[in-house]
DNA sequence: ATTGAGATTTAGAATTATTCCAACTATTGA
DNA sequence: TCAATAGTTGGAATAATTCTAAATCTCAAT
């Protein structure tokens, strides 16, 4: 790949097209801030690292960017508690476990299959996302006394 | 059963005083109101309940009281994306169905078992809880166009 | 190139659920 | 009875997010 860049820009354009919404530099360099620290980042977070090479870029945009990145499914809003949403550009099939000892949040491989875990969903009921969260400690937070 | 009012305020100072809570007339009439109504109010429709037969609580306390309950395990909070927390006090294993249309929410029998699951939780992770919510459309939603 | 419509960005104001605070009241147990 | 502690209350404070209005940008048709 000569220049993966380029991709980049590319799909996120026709991603972005796909829903109604243009390409700009700000929704670029957030989705780059996201892929580049897949840490689960809320949005101050994402804020604070786009503004290093982006000073001028506001809040507001960033909400604004993210949201479009979610509605192109280029990335998952994630919820923990009550806290500030964090965002995750993992789009494959996965959960997500909280620590709730240190707050860190990790992705989980899991194929949502309702049957196979035992769910008996009443009849007329129709299911269009299954989302699972998992608590408990991380191997570092559990190590510790 | 001759007296179950007798027996539900028995239960409830136990509850509350194995957590070191007093028991209140806030408290029990809190919990009356969750118990009475099983539609996963949030606070202020708690609240607002609540006010109808005894109109000086306050809001605060009623967060008190519903914070005293969860942490006596007698009511679950329940998180709808970003929305305000909702209260369940059906403490049976249980996850949420969300409709995504009118916004109800309804109780869904589940006992988590991440194996049967086909959950792959790396070594050194300690699971303390599986939280489940399914989104899609109630019966009564899914029926109109 | 110019223009106009509509999308986007921006800073700051507004909103909303929740938590905090300080004063007052009630309960407990020494 | 009294002091210590817990609970209640109304209002202020907080924090994440959304809204607003003005400025800027982009696109596409002229």
């Amino acid at each position: 790949m000569k220049n993966p860049g380029r991709h980049i820009d590319d799909s996120l354009t026709e991603r972005l097209a796909a829903r109604g919404f243009r390409f700009t530099p700000q929704r670029e360099h957030v989705y780059t801030v996201l892929l580049h620290e897949r840490d689960h980042p809320t949005a101050e977070q994402v804020f604070l690292r786009a503004k290093q090479t982006m000073p001028e870029i506001s809040m507001a945009t960033v909400y604004n960017c993210l949201d479009a990145l979610v509605k192109c499914r280029l990335a998952r809003e994630v919820n923990v508690n009550r806290t500030a949403m964090r965002y995750c550009p993992n789009m494959q099939d996965h959960c997500h476990f909280y620590c709730d000892k240190c707050g860190d949040v990790f992705d989980i491989q899991f194929e949502a299959d309702g049957q196979r875990a035992g769910l008996k969903i009443p009849k007329g009921f129709e299911v269009t996302r299954y989302d699972l969260s998992i608590h408990g400690a991380c191997p570092s937070c559990a190590a510790k006394p």
